[in-house]
This record gives C-alpha cells, structure tokens and sequence, in this order.
DNA sequence: ATCGCAAATGAGAATCATTCTCAATTGAGA
DNA sequence: TCTCAATTGAGAATGATTCTCATTTGCGAT
C-alpha cells in the first residue's frame, strides 16, 4: 500500500497532480521516522533533485496536510514539523513530554492498552459528537525533566 | 490564591523580581478566559502602562512558561497563544479539534468523568516512568470539520 | 536612607521561518 | 498536438519573535 498509484488516485481525487517534486518530498516523508522541518525535506529533496525550490516544499506541505496525508507539528522551537500522517495509526505513533526550562522534547510509544482503546473510543465519541472526521491526534506533556529539577 | 503575594513568592522562589510590567502582564492573563497571542496582551498592557514595550512582553511570557505559570500553545496559524497553567486544572481546561482544511480550531471542554481520570492516571504513570514532573497537558485532534465535509 | 550591581526594561534593529508575486513551465484532457 | 489551468522556481515581502545596548529599577548590604 502507498505506492505511486495510491497517491496519484489520491490527488486526482482532490483535482491536483501528483508531480515530481510532490513524489519526491512523499519519498522522503515514506524514508524517514522522525518527524522534519520544511527545511530538512527540502535539503534531503536536494540532493536528489536540485532545481526543486523551497517554496514548493512548503505549498506541498500545505496541500498535503490539507488533504490529510501529512501531520504538522509544533513543538515551540519555532519551526513546524511533518509527518506522514498514515503512521499516526501505526507502530511509529507516539506522544510527547516538553520540558518547559530545557524545552527538551521527549517522544514516547510505549503505550498500554489501555491507553490505545481510550483514545480510539475517544475519537470516536468526538466525531460523533461535533459531527468531525478526525485523522489523528497529537497529545503533549509539559513539565520539568529530570535533568531540569535540580535548578 | 493566586494574588499578588503568591505571584510575588513564586518569583523570588526562582530567584526572579516581580515587576509592574510582570504584575500588569499576570494581571491581564488573569482577567482573560482566552488564548491570547503576545500581541493582544501587549495592547491591553498598553491600556494601562503605554509605556511597556512588545520586547518585555515576550521575555515575561517566556519567562512564565520556564516557571510553569503560563501554557503555550501553537494552533498553526503563526503565532503563539498564552494562557494561566493554573486554569488547567481548572474548569476552564479544555481540549481541540482542528480543522486541516480551514484552520477552524473547536474547542471542548465537556469532558466524560472517564476522560478526566483518565488523563490523571496517565500523567501520574508517566510522571514516575519518566522521573518528569507533569504540569499540564494539551490534547489536539486534527481532521475535517463539519463545514469543510462537503468540499 | 542610600549605595552598588545585577536584573529588568524600552526602542529599534536583526533574525528567520513562512508566504507571496510573477513570469515561465508542465500536464491532463480535447 | 493544442489549450489552459495547475504548478513551479526565484527572489522579494511579511510578520512573529529575538537580540542589542544604553538606561532604569529593585533587592541586599552598609
């Protein structure tokens, strides 16, 4: 699944084209599991195809989180982050503890079971309830981390 | 609680002095039951002290997120929203469903007695798992509201 | 009280991620 | 192949946030 037909019958669903820089910055999206800056794609998007410019990394970005397909995070750094969103139901989804002195930001995936049904249940409560497709969800902790409570 | 000795003790508590620009900043959070974004607190602190400049504004809310006191938030339109930490214990603590196509953000704050434990034992389990000291926590839901359905 | 100094501030410049503009290119459908 | 809207690259423009630096302020010691 998520090959190249997938989405180009996802775009032209929407009315777009899938292009070569569109192909090139999902591949770079598929390749990695952290999540980048526009910036980062775009370096790693250089490499192999260096007329593509940044700010088509950015309007591909945009489209992309529109159609669903990409999560776009903000950890307060600054800089937005991105993701393929079809992960947030998969293996790499995970959830976040900021540090509020460091600003430190550590991911975790451990989760119990319990803590997967409640948020499926959860969901789908919500759409029920304020009639919203939701397609995934980001949750973050803040504090103070180890290495910050001693100051 | 909350007045100005408790304000005054927190600071001196980090070694910090509480200012009348830092009095006038905690003051308008206070009153306010909004996110508010850097710019809307500098011009009700403007109101009152027009003497108080953008900078200090800033460097006080950094300040009072590093304390603890102040929640950031990022909904992705660009620009930071602010909001006393205090309240998110509080009935004014909600969650968000945000909107990927319009950027409309919803918020909800009509949470089940099972979402709200939930959520107490799960920062109490992460707290220990991961020696961080949880302050508070933010929940965002992203996908395609009611009125963008149709598109 | 007042002295000394680090903390805090105001004003404006500087930074930097992101968005916009516009002319040139590309691709799907006829 | 032809047409036209969609897409793109390059660079300028935007706008929130941060930085610089000279000045002011407030706590602790005298």
């Amino acid at each position: 699944m998520m090959g190249p037909h997938w989405w180009y019958n996802r775009f032209r669903g929407w009315g777009y084209r899938l292009t070569i820089p569109r192909q090139a910055i999902l591949e770079i999206l598929s390749k990695s599991d952290k999540h980048l800056s526009a910036e980062e794609i775009y370096l790693e998007v250089h490499k192999e195809y260096p007329s593509i410019g940044l700010a088509t990394i950015y309007r591909t970005l945009e489209l992309l989180v529109q159609m669903g397909i990409v999560n776009k995070f903000d950890f307060g750094d600054g800089r937005a982050r991105y993701e393929l969103a079809e992960d947030s139901k998969g293996p790499k989804h995970h959830h976040h503890l900021i540090c509020n002195v460091c600003g430190r930001v550590i991911d975790y995936r451990d989760f119990s079971e319990e803590e997967k049904n409640f948020f499926e249940s959860l969901e789908r409560n919500l759409s029920q309830r304020y009639n919203f497709e939701i397609k995934n969800h980001q949750v973050m902790f803040y504090g103070i981390c180890d290495k910050c409570k001693g100051k």
